[in-house]
DNA sequence: CCCAATAAACGATCATTGATCGTTATATTA
DNA sequence: TAATATAACGATCAATGATCGTTTATTGGG
């Protein structure tokens, strides 16, 4: 074939493909060769935009990081900022649940990532918290946050174990409530409020 | 060679080789050859004790859930209980930090994993909450557990880009203390004990 | 305007990986 | 003791990520 006229490929294209089979298909399913039958190439084409599978997982994680909105943060009240920002970004991660496993152990090393951080950090900061407080306040969220993207998927099957794990299985009956995440992040919000020294207002 | 006199391999013996392995050099260091190498042996003999890698991947799961030191959830005070058993997850977690990306994204089904929620279940619903509540309960101090688990593994590396995310850099420079994840749960905790119904003790 | 360099596709091929198969030799049991 | 089950082996498979050399089209400097 050759160089085609016009480039059947691009990172875009094949980021694009990737986030659908993962979507689809979980992560297994995103193979090299799932990825080129999908856009109708060879899988060695792929090698001529991304550099390993590898970096491909890092441009999904960008792609995702991408796709928090980031306006909640102008919230004039920096504690509705923090909460709609921290929403947002569960959010975004639970829009591709497939994709938990691999975000959750890769660091966060992607621009879009350490962008919303950033702006996060911003508004703690611009609270009057230190940069000790920031961090603990941000962290605190940040990993109920991952946890809870994790935790949503996990489904106990204990039908046939009711006998020997009850309570397990009257409190998955039970399951969680649509705004269980809000209240949970609320309640933890207020409790890092109380316990953070803020400089008075002037 | 044909079956030898003893056997050379057994379940326990292939779960110790996988977790030292995992341990050591992270997931994907794990495979049938590293592991059948490691215990000198050949790489399809494994297939005479286990059912395949994702079997295995179910008894690592096991065997770290396993680790939890339940004594804690003894504790005449229930809210002590839940503290120390949840710390005792906390910690049993992190013990293995190359594990959290399996242990994050397969579901709780081994027998030792609902045995830890049982108990905590137990005690929670002893305390007077319902099902529904002790469901929310749980379920909002496990995601933060298996967040703080995750996250404690990822380091940011931001040493070329202080211009670009300098609140980030100086968040990751702060760090967090060691105790960090303890005060952060009591806090959680302390949220949720209060906005639970409690009949009063007779 | 030409032509060298680059870009972007291809097919062929590799090494690695999880898994299966048939074989062989030892244990166990009826 | 004979029959069956167990547990190792080596050979082999299909799938996967990655590399290589080849081919053809686009592009940019002299």
């Amino acid at each position: 074939m050759g160089r085609p006229s016009e480039p059947l490929l691009s990172r875009e294209i094949i980021v694009d493909a990737a986030m659908s089979i993962v979507d689809e298909g979980g992560i297994s399913a995103m193979t090299t060769r799932a990825i080129a039958t999908r856009l109708g190439v060879g899988q060695a084409s792929l090698y001529n935009h991304i550099a390993s599978r590898d970096e491909l997982l890092d441009l999904l994680n960008a792609r995702i990081l991408a796709s928090v909105d980031l306006a909640p943060l102008d919230h004039p009240d920096w504690t509705e900022a923090v909460y709609g920002g921290t929403l947002a970004f569960l959010a975004a991660l639970r829009r591709h649940p497939n994709m938990m496993g691999v975000l959750a152990t890769r660091p966060a090393r992607t621009d879009p990532s350490l962008t919303y951080y950033e702006r996060m950090h911003e508004r703690l900061r611009g609270a009057g918290l230190s940069a000790q407080d920031s961090a603990r306040f941000l962290f605190a969220i940040d990993d109920y946050c991952i946890g809870a993207a994790l935790n949503t998927e996990v489904d106990v099957e204990i039908n046939q174990r009711q006998d020997k794990f009850p309570l397990v299985t009257e409190a998955m009956q039970a399951g969680r409530p649509a705004d269980h995440h809000k209240a949970t992040l609320r309640l933890l919000l207020n409790g890092l409020i109380a316990t953070v020294e803020i400089p008075a207002q002037q």
